[in-house]
DNA sequence: AGATGTTTACAGTGAC
DNA sequence: GTCACTGTAAACATCT
């Protein structure tokens, strides 16, 4: 039975981004997506701070969806009706963190393939502005960090991310009190959070075709060749037994359509 | 209509 | 001072 998430932050503001508390709420699910409202849900069932002026935190929180690439939208399937998507994590967004540290990013992550397509476009406001800045950084951090890495790559379990803090604000001689869940180490496997978006980064075919996004695979050719779903990254993982249970494999199966016959209206797949 | 998702803009903050 | 990250607001489009 898990164990609910202690905090003691009261109606204090915790000191976690919106990054760090959706990907503690998507984390924390056993597919390890969840719907715009369920992560709405976690965040005000688990910090009181949240249940006031939502609209403005969740504009915030949606604006943080939609701008980080270290979040990915799976599309609902047919058989599962509702208002918007599921929202997951990107399998490779764990290095975002200084010394594991959730209080502050080491760096924006960004995905390689939308990288790719960036770079084609003409920066004209801030942001994209710091997004080139960005590409140019992380294009040179690939290779880099693809052999030289040993950090977790899935850091956002929510003790992963309050033990963390626990820790940075120690060194900062924080007066705030934790109440950390036990950590206990544990090596395994585990396959993304979104089978689609992981298998597509698997395949030869992303190699050639890094330009795709998420949502435009149905325009890769029809030769397309595809590993199976359930492609399984080995990673180092930091759990306890409060996500033990849904820390392995999500009930997601990606399927694949070289051509576009399942559809949805806004193009994407079903899954 | 309301929820969801995208994009732009800008100010604040911390690290270097 | 510059850069990168974060939070907020707002406009707009799309979807249920």
């Amino acid at each position: 039975m898990p164990r609910p998430l202690r905090n003691s932050y009261g109606n204090a503001k915790p000191p976690y981004s919106y990054i760090s508390l959706t990907a503690m709420a998507i984390q924390s699910s056993a597919r390890k997506m969840l719907s715009l409202s369920e992560i709405y849900q976690f965040i005000i069932d688990h910090f009181p701070f949240y249940r006031e002026n939502q609209q403005r935190w969740q504009n915030s929180l949606r604006h943080n969806l939609s701008f980080n690439d270290c979040f990915i939208k799976i599309p609902r399937r047919p058989d599962q009706p509702g208002k918007g998507s599921y929202w997951s994590l990107h399998p490779d967004c764990g290095a975002m963190f200084e010394n594991g540290s959730f209080l502050r990013r080491r760096k924006r992550f960004k995905s390689i393939r939308k990288s790719y397509g960036a770079m084609g476009k003409v920066a004209t406001t801030q942001h994209h502005h710091q997004k080139s800045a960005q590409l140019q950084t992380n294009l040179k951090d690939v290779d880099s960090e693809s052999k030289n890495d040993t950090s977790p790559r899935h850091p956002f379990a929510i003790e992963s991310i309050i033990g963390s803090t626990e820790k940075h604000l120690a060194s900062m001689n924080s007066t705030e009190s934790f109440s950390p869940l036990p950590l206990s180490n544990i090596n395994h496997t585990m396959s993304t959070p979104c089978g689609a978006y992981s298998t597509s980064l698997t395949t030869n075919a992303v190699n050639t075709s890094s330009l795709y996004h998420q949502t435009d695979l149905w325009k890769m050719p029809a030769n397309t060749t595809y590993l199976p779903p359930n492609v399984n990254l080995p990673v180092q993982n930091t759990c306890t037994d409060f996500l033990r249970e849904s820390m392995y494999y999500p009930q997601v199966r990606p399927s694949f359509a070289p051509l576009p016959g399942n559809l949805c209206r806004n193009g994407m797949l079903f899954h």
